[in-house]
DNA sequence: GATCCACGGGAATACACGGATG
DNA sequence: CATCCGTGTATTCCCGTGGATC
C-alpha cells in the first residue's frame, strides 16, 4: 500500500468518524501479502519446494503448526509469490502459440479445505487455479472436470503444486482423499498438506511453524492496527497486553482486536478503549475455533448462527433454540435443529448439558458458540431478514 | 436435459429414568 | 440386588426433492 493510498484511507476514515479505517486489514480471515515475522518459515517452505526451481516435481510437503501460528498465511503468501514467477500465466502466454511447444510451467494452487468439501468442488478449485478460463459450477459432471484438469496438465513440463489447507479439520477433505482425487494426475502434481498435524503416513519434508513469540505477536498486531485503525486509535500498551493474553495465537489476538474495534465503532468512540478490549477478549473462547470456520458455512447456516448469537441461548434446550431460530428465519425448526447438532459435532458450537427439572426422558443440552461472535457477526455476509414466510 | 448440492422430513438409534421382574 | 422393560426425549443417520447452473 503506498502513501497516497494510506492517506486516502485515513481521510475517509476520519470523514466517517470511525475507528476502523480499513476492515480488510483488520480482518482475522484476511492474510497479508507479506506475513509479519514469518520469514524463517517462508525460507524453510521454499527449501522444501526447491525442486520447482529446476522445473521438477518436489516431494509431498507438510506444513504444520498450532492454531493461530500462521500456517495458512505463510502458504498463501508463498504461493502467490511463486505464481508470480513460475506460473504459466506469466511465462507461457507468449510462447504457447508459437512453435506448438509449451514452456515449462508450474502452478501453485491453494485449496481452502473449509470451502471445498466435495470432489466436484475440489476439481473446480484446482481447475480455476490452473487457468484463467471460467470454470462451470454446475450442469457438468465431476468426471468432466477431472478430465479437464488432466488435459490441462497433460503436456510434459507442466506441473501443479496443490496445497490443501485445513486438511485435518472436521468435514474437510483429508489428505488421503485428496491424494485419491489427484491420482489421475499424480505424475504432474505434488501436494502441500497444511494443518495442525502431518497427514498419516506422510513421507517428505515437514515445515514446522512455531507459535508466535510475544514480541512477534506485538509486531503482527501493530502492523494490522496501523493499517486498519485510525491513527492513534489504540495505544502500544494495549497492544502489548493483547499479545500477552493471546499467548502466541495470532487468530485470537486479531479476532479480539477486530471485535474491540467493532464495539468502539458501535460506541461512536474515537479510539479503542480498555473496556472494548475487555469485552472483545471475553468474546474469543479459549480453545475455540477460527472465525473462518463459521464464515465458510453456507448462507443458511450462517443465518442460523447469527440468530443464535442474538438469542444467547445458553440455558435453552437445542430444540427450543431451534424453534426460536426458525421463527426468525426462513428455515424449518427441524432443519435448524439438525444444523445445531452438526455444528456442535464439528466443534463450531459446544454442547452444554442442561439440568432440566423434568424427570422423564433424556437430558437436553444447550449450545453455545465456540468462535468469536463479534467478528463473526460483523464479517458474515448472510443477512438475517427475519421475515418468516408462511 | 444433466449435474451438484443443500434443505426437509422422517426413520432409526441412543440415553435417562422409574418401575417391574427374576 | 441385578437386570430388564416401557416410555419419553434427545441425537444421529439417511435419502428424496427441488433450486440453481450450465
Amino acid at each position: 500500500m503506498d502513501l497516497q493510498e494510506r492517506i486516502a484511507r485515513r481521510r475517509s476514515g476520519r470523514q466517517h468518524g470511525g475507528v476502523i479505517v480499513d476492515r480488510e486489514q483488520l480482518s482475522p480471515v484476511v492474510h497479508l501479502a507479506e506475513p509479519v515475522g514469518r520469514v524463517p518459515v517462508l525460507e524453510r517452505l521454499l527449501d522444501a519446494l526447491e525442486a520447482v526451481f529446476d522445473d521438477e516435481l518436489p516431494p509431498p510437503v507438510a506444513v504444520v503448526g498450532p492454531p493461530g501460528s500462521g500456517t495458512s498465511a505463510v502458504v498463501t503468501a508463498a504461493f502467490d509469490a511463486l505464481n508470480e514467477q513460475l506460473s504459466g500465466s506469466n511465462r507461457a502466454i507468449a510462447t504457447t502459440t508459437r512453435g506448438g511447444r509449451s514452456e515449462p510451467a508450474t502452478w501453485f494452487v491453494a485449496v481452502d479445505g473449509r470451502r471445498v468439501e466435495s470432489a466436484f468442488a475440489f476439481y473446480r478449485a484446482v481447475l480455476s487455479g490452473l487457468s484463467t478460463e471460467r470454470v462451470p459450477n454446475g450442469g457438468v459432471g465431476t468426471d468432466e472436470l477431472r478430465e479437464r484438469v488432466r488435459e490441462r496438465l497433460a503436456p510434459a513440463d507442466r506441473r501443479a503444486i496443490v496445497a490443501i489447507d485445513h486438511h485435518d479439520e472436521p468435514g474437510t477433505l483429508g489428505a488421503d482423499r485428496v491424494r485419491e482425487l489427484l491420482a489421475p494426475v499424480a505424475d504432474s502434481v505434488a501436494t502441500v498438506a497444511v494443518g495442525q498435524r502431518e497427514p498419516d503416513g506422510h513421507r517428505g519434508p515437514t515445515v514446522t511453524v512455531p507459535s508466535y513469540r510475544d514480541h512477534e505477536l506485538v509486531d503482527v498486531i501493530t502492523e494490522r492496527a496501523s493499517s486498519g485503525l485510525a491513527a492513534g486509535a489504540i495505544d502500544h500498551d494495549a497492544v502489548r497486553d493483547l499479545a500477552g493474553w493471546a499467548d502466541g495465537n495470532a487468530h485470537d489476538a486479531l479476532a479480539a482486536l477486530f471485535g474491540a474495534a467493532v464495539l468502539a465503532t458501535e460506541d461512536d468512540a474515537d479510539r479503542v478503549e480498555h473496556r472494548h478490549l475487555e469485552v472483545a477478549r471475553a468474546d474469543v473462547p479459549e480453545d475455540g475455533v477460527h472465525v473462518g470456520r463459521p464464515l465458510a458455512l453456507s448462507a443458511t447456516r450462517q443465518q442460523a448462527l447469527l440468530a443464535l448469537v442474538e438469542l444467547d441461548a445458553a440455558d435453552r434446550s437445542i430444540s427450543e433454540t431451534a424453534t426460536a431460530i426458525a421463527d426468525r428465519s426462513s428455515l424449518t425448526a427441524g432443519t435448524v435443529e439438525r444444523f445445531l447438532y452438526e455444528l456442535a459435532d464439528d466443534g463450531v458450537l459446544e454442547r452444554i448439558p442442561l439440568r432440566s427439572g423434568d424427570t422423564s426422558g433424556r437430558q437436553p443440552s444447550a449450545v453455545e458458540p465456540r468462535f468469536p461472535t463479534l467478528a463473526f457477526r460483523s464479517l458474515s455476509t448472510a443477512r438475517e431478514d427475519g421475515e418468516s414466510v408462511e
